[in-house]
DNA sequence: GAGTGGTCTAGACCACGTT
DNA sequence: ACGTGGTCTAGACCACTCA
């Protein structure tokens, strides 16, 4: 190990300046991908720093996919997994476009019994009675999204008389219903608009679409909302990032 | 805080329990989002561990998303943000389907000058000599991917000579031109096959695709390639999580 | 000024893989 | 047996927020 210098500054943490020095040599190629790394008392002494500071480096680094570590082996350069459908190849994601404003046209809010494909969706039995909330989302002035969803009848009474056109749905269900939202799950497909979708939508028909499956969960296992979103391709865009 | 009790086990990490203690907490919403909740002296009374090990879990549940933590402030239950498009609202996501192989069938691979569009992609002068390899990528027996890859000439003599049928780009790019490959960023629409995509996908126009740009870096900000691929939607989707 | 979280240290013990 | 990383502790100082 030979690296020039280095030369810490006070006003910035210990752990940020030893993480971006290391993430130098990755970036460089001085160290390649599957090589193995020094050990922590050789790169504490490097430093000059605590082990407890130096892990903090490294676990920033292992937490962002740089490195790879494996008690009583060593530390090691991660294999970059930009490959796109890869085992292990994972990121982070956000959409592109215009926030949707809350609430939107309501096409309709009913109830009906839950049939096979959807009660298996819900994780309910079959024939439950269930909310059916049609939408149109709008983008400014632009109908950006229709939206379909469902959710269990019973823990929200009299939600055809909320706010639904003005305030978002996840906000009525949280406020008004008291249910902690946790996490959601989406599945993305490609689609095109029917004719149906294309005059909520004002586009054409056959125009290209994001199909967006969406369910979201109240606690660890319990479903909230089940929800399908059809975006129009034309406004929106999924920017997927990957160490 | 008036916890039943808690009893940590020997055999798994002490940092980790708490954690789980403290996620329990969250999800059954007996602290609720925006709420405050003890401050780091209390827990770690309240837990029987040193401030290292609650920080390590509090720390845990900060990079997760489930808490927010201020300076002089407090912690504090983090508001899900679950809604799509909105500011803030990220998440992970994966490719759902079959592996890509390798290589794959090359529709061809020459060189030629990059013009307007091109070129602002991938950050050189207009008129730069570029490749444009074109290829067919197969999950199993069936075609999945049509992908047009673009990178600049100079840094790849002889790429035309190079196993692309049988061999990811990628490796070929690391292992025999010694780029080391960083990070990538896609972006994705929805779009429909054309007559000439569907005949070398072998399925029937119109049929819908995702269309995935994707821009993969070798430094900090120097572009190895600049790739389109237009996926079959019937065999891809994506899966995105939120929070 | 009191209380919050952020940083850093020094030292200890342990589980695991390699030799 | 030795070296690796994983865990945990105790104590110190600091920067920031708020009353």
């Amino acid at each position: 190990m030979s690296t020039p210098a280095f030369s810490p500054q006070r006003e910035v943490a210990l752990h940020h300046q030893v993480r971006q020095d290391l993430l130098l040599r990755l970036r460089s190629g001085a160290w390649q991908p599957g090589a193995e790394i020094p050990p922590e008392p050789a790169l504490c002494a490097h430093y000059g720093v605590s082990r407890g500071t130096l892990r903090r480096a490294l676990g920033d680094l292992v937490n962002e996919g740089y490195l790879e570590r494996f008690r009583g082996r060593g530390t090691f350069v991660a294999q970059p997994k930009l490959e796109s459908g890869l085992a292990g190849a994972f990121g982070r994601f956000t959409v592109i476009g215009p926030s949707l404003e809350p609430g939107g046209r309501v096409l309709s809010c009913t109830t009906e019994r839950a049939q096979e494909p959807l009660a298996a969706m819900l994780r309910i039995r079959t024939g439950t009675e269930v909310w059916r909330l049609e939408r149109v989302r709008f983008a400014g002035e632009r109908p950006a999204a229709l939206q379909t969803s469902y959710l269990p009848r019973k823990p929200y009474p009299g939600l055809d008389r909320q706010p639904l056109a003005t305030r978002f749905l996840l906000e009525i269900m949280g406020e008004r219903y008291g249910v902690t939202l946790v996490r959601a799950v989406e599945y993305v497909d490609p689609t095109r608009a029917d004719s149906y979708a294309a005059k909520q939508l004002g586009i054409k028909p056959a125009t290209p679409l994001f199909r967006v499956e969406r369910t979201t969960y109240a606690g660890e296992d319990r479903i909230a909302e089940y929800r399908v979103s059809l975006l129009r391709g034309d406004i929106f865009r999924y920017r997927n990032e990957f160490r």
